[in-house]
DNA sequence: ATACATGCAAATACTTTGCATGGCG
DNA sequence: CGCCATGCAAAGTATTTGCATGTAT
């Protein structure tokens, strides 16, 4: 495993009270190293499981259940399907263009008006902490076959 | 049933070929009567059966699916659980902001840069033809409250 | 020893499907 | 008659829970 993940996961096995177990430890390792992809809980299940035969799926459920509680995944809802992804910085918004033809999913990020937290804040007093933006379509590809 | 809701479901019925049958025409006009609120597959189900007794859970889920297909009705997950609303408008957008504390659910719209559509386009070559926006936080009530 | 995490299997949603029936052109 | 929508029940998925066991302080 690479540097970089290790010292990720160590940083985060510290805001969790040093609670990061071997099978959580794997979980977390299959979500960063997937973090271009959006894996649903099956999907890391079988991740996991190819190099730690004996996890279980309720094992799986119950660490991204705890990591999305403590923010270090978000889990988002994609045509339907539960999907979970890693959250590699605190304020960075999880934006996806999703295409309705191929169904590629394409992250993209500040979409939203610069100052949308103090917009929110004055107009509604609303204090938020967590974005979440899809948008359908087609995408490049998919649009110049029509 | 008020004038508006009818004429509504008229015009639907037209898009629909006329393919309203009277079970169909009952959960929409749930879902219209409701339309400040966010309907579960079951509160519909409920609702419906409360003056149509023979509804079945079935039908509601193919009726529903067959109205997001048409664009009548958007599903959208909120907190881990699917929920329906009608759809007024063709361009409106569906933005809500949750609150964590009282699962309060506020429906903003133009929260998104006014040409995001061009810029999609231009930037990314991706044609966007419907937005969701969900923004957790604290709503004015609850912040208050801290 | 205590507290908590795990794996398994059973239980619980939630949603879809197969099929016989019924309504409507 | 032929077509499609319906209700019911059964089947599928996806997720959660109870519990005995295991692991780490």
């Amino acid at each position: 495993m690479s540097n970089y993940v290790e010292e990720l996961i160590n940083s985060i096995a510290q805001e969790l009270n040093n609670t990061l177990t071997v099978q959580r430890r794997h979980i977390l390792t299959a979500l960063i190293k997937n973090r271009d992809k959006h894996l649903s809980a099956e999907d890391i299940y079988n991740l996991v499981k190819s190099d730690y035969e004996s996890i279980g799926i309720a094992t799986v459920y119950r660490s991204l259940d705890l990591f999305k509680n403590n923010g270090v995944v978000s889990k988002i809802n994609i045509d339907d399907i539960f999907k979970y992804e890693f959250i590699f910085q605190e304020k960075e918004k999880h934006h996806h263009l999703i295409c309705k033809k191929c169904g590629a999913i394409i992250d993209v990020q500040d979409l939203l008006v610069d100052n949308l937290s103090q917009k929110l804040r004055i107009e509604k007093g609303f204090e938020c902490f967590d974005s979440y933006v899809s948008i359908k379509g087609y995408c490049a590809k998919c649009s110049e076959d029509e």
